[in-house]
DNA sequence: ATTAAACTTAGACGATTATCTAAATATTGT
DNA sequence: ACAATATTTAGATAATCGTCTAAGTTTAAT
């Protein structure tokens, strides 16, 4: 199910940091794991977590995996976020 | 940490149903028992994380223990989502 | 074709989680 | 004080999760 799918990446700390890390523009998995102390498999798992969650695209360039957040999914995850809670005002 | 909690505390499928369940207005933890198949136990230990997100509020009414959805949350979740991802206007 | 580099997949391990049963703790009414 | 009702806590168990190492895959360059 989507929303799960949805809910359960965001649950991670470490995944919502290489969120956040994307938000300053497009990086190969190079790049991030860089950034952070795990080690590529880790990274790897995490990234299929987001990728099923479809908060990520990848492209690949040359033999680097290019990841960047897909900002489209916003909007389902406060659309699911707000039906958790009744509105003021509808 | 307040925002992990928060996060975890929605990653559980039944924890949002319970949290939908709370929209039409509070309700005893019987109520609420009453329309899922868990035990009371159950249903504690999810009440007490979403006690410890500060999802839901409690108010003791004789011996039975209503819960409420804490609304003003909202606010929280909304703007931690929100910045998970880079804003198109800011 | 081989090698090197960048990721992913497979399999294992410890930690966390959701659920249960059984026991404990309020609270009210008798 | 005592019994009944409502909820929580303790302890156990199975499943899921995050991480690791080691092996596999894909791409590019020689």
């Amino acid at each position: 199910m989507k929303q799960q799918d949805l809910f359960r990446a965001l649950a991670d700390p470490n995944r919502r940091r290489i969120l956040k890390a994307l938000q300053k523009g497009s990086m190969t998995a190079g790049e991030i794991g860089a950034l952070f102390a795990f080690t590529a498999a880790s990274l790897s798992h995490h990234f299929s977590i987001l990728k099923a969650a479809d908060l990520v695209r990848t492209e690949r360039r040359g033999h680097h995996i290019v990841y960047s957040l897909n900002s489209t999914v916003l909007e389902d995850v406060s659309r699911m976020v707000l039906d958790l809670f009744p509105l003021t005002r509808r």
